[in-house]
DNA sequence: GAAGCGTGGCT
DNA sequence: TAGCCAAGCTT
């Protein structure tokens, strides 16, 4: 019987995707070794997240911070700055816990096992797996979506997920080989990515195509099942945008944890289903006419915003004045900079 | 095990 | 368009 893993190597020398980040299969057989700090960087910021969405923020944060070093030495209003608009914030925190951790504890080099890399902040199974397998070529598994749907179809695995994880696990860690494991690792997911899709997998090019049991079956482009989600719920809110005369605008950091835990924001009113006013200051307060929209993880919210013009030495209960000539939208995680956005036009119009 | 936690693209 | 989906982790 053929070497499934074999196969697929062979698929992968002739189709890898590239990344900035990565080290391809030419490269890598060249002798070229990739950088743990860049490859655990891109892992972190690939959870949850498209290779589109990554690239830039990447190149970025590579850019200002070229070492673990230099982002550990970091502040950390600048590193969630940078992050604004990647999403999952918890992830900006854990990232610098972990860096710090890495310099402080580890000398300022990565662990290079599995179960080092495992202790670190926002580093779980799938990440440690990962940066294990391609930055220190260790015959580790890595389980992400990706394989979970190849792993379901090849076996034809009708359970749904996530009770279906640890058998999946299994098998993708039986398919696992000791020959080329960083690039199994990448290839399997790019595999996922490519060819095995969600929708309409392109089965007929697939190099597993002779093994996989749901493409014999008739049942690959159905699984893996998943058990239903309920659906979103929608909160309100109201956003205070006051701006002083000088040009100011009052933002406050938001709290270390939970949702935009640590970014900058506009004081708002709390999420509910029938918000209490609460303005950050006494002012003449306006309504716009258009609301802010945006969805969550797990609910709707629909952001009522109130703009005011305030005096230069007015007092904020809370948040701090930001100068004009400092701040960014773009330092803004997505909700908040749709309220920048509204107020900027309607400024504009008037 | 389940819930909380972003965002943008695609169908 | 409303939902689904993407290289998950933490509590």
């Amino acid at each position: 019987m053929r070497d499934l893993s074999a196969d697929l190597l062979e698929w992968y020398d002739r189709h890898a995707r590239v990344m900035p980040w990565r080290v391809g299969p030419q490269d890598r057989k060249a002798g070229i070794k990739p950088d743990p700090y860049a490859v655990w960087l891109s892992e972190v910021m690939l959870q949850q997240t498209t290779v589109a969405a990554v690239r830039d923020y990447h190149r970025n944060f590579l850019s200002i911070w070229p070492t673990v070093q230099d982002l550990a030495a970091a502040d950390d209003a600048a590193v969630m700055a940078a992050w604004a608009g990647l999403g999952y914030y918890a992830r900006a925190r854990n990232l610098l816990k972990c860096a710090r951790t890495v310099v402080s504890d580890w000398g300022g080099a990565f662990p290079d096992t599995y179960e080092g890399l495992l202790t670190l902040p926002g580093v779980g199974p799938y990440t440690a797996a990962a940066v294990a397998a391609i930055a220190f070529d260790r015959a580790e598994t890595v389980v992400d979506g990706n394989v979970e749907r190849v792993m379901a179809r090849m076996h034809d695995i009708h359970t749904p997920l996530p009770a279906s994880k640890p058998q999946l696990t299994q098998l993708a860690s039986d398919l696992t080989p000791n020959t080329r494991p960083g690039d199994y690792a990448q290839a399997v997911m790019d595999l996922g990515a490519t060819i095995c899709t969600p929708r309409s997998p392109a089965c007929g090019i697939c190099p597993w195509r002779e093994p996989c049991k749901a493409r014999a079956a008739g049942t690959a482009a159905m699984l893996p099942k998943k058990t239903p989600k309920k659906k979103t719920p929608t909160r309100f809110g109201i956003a205070y945008v006051a701006q002083r005369e000088d040009g100011a605008w009052l933002l406050e950091t938001r709290p270390e944890t939970g949702l935009l835990g640590g970014m900058l924001g506009w004081p708002t009113t709390e999420w509910t289903d029938a918000p209490q006013a609460d303005p950050p200051l006494i002012a003449d307060w306006k309504t716009l006419s258009e609301e802010a929209r945006h969805t969550f993880t797990h609910f709707h919210l629909r952001l009522s915003i109130q703009y005011a013009r305030v005096a230069t030495d007015a007092v904020p209960m809370r948040g701090d004045f930001v100068p004009a000539s400092t701040f960014s939208p773009a330092s803004l995680p997505t909700a908040m900079r749709k309220v920048f956005d509204l107020v900027d036009a309607t400024l504009r119009d008037n």
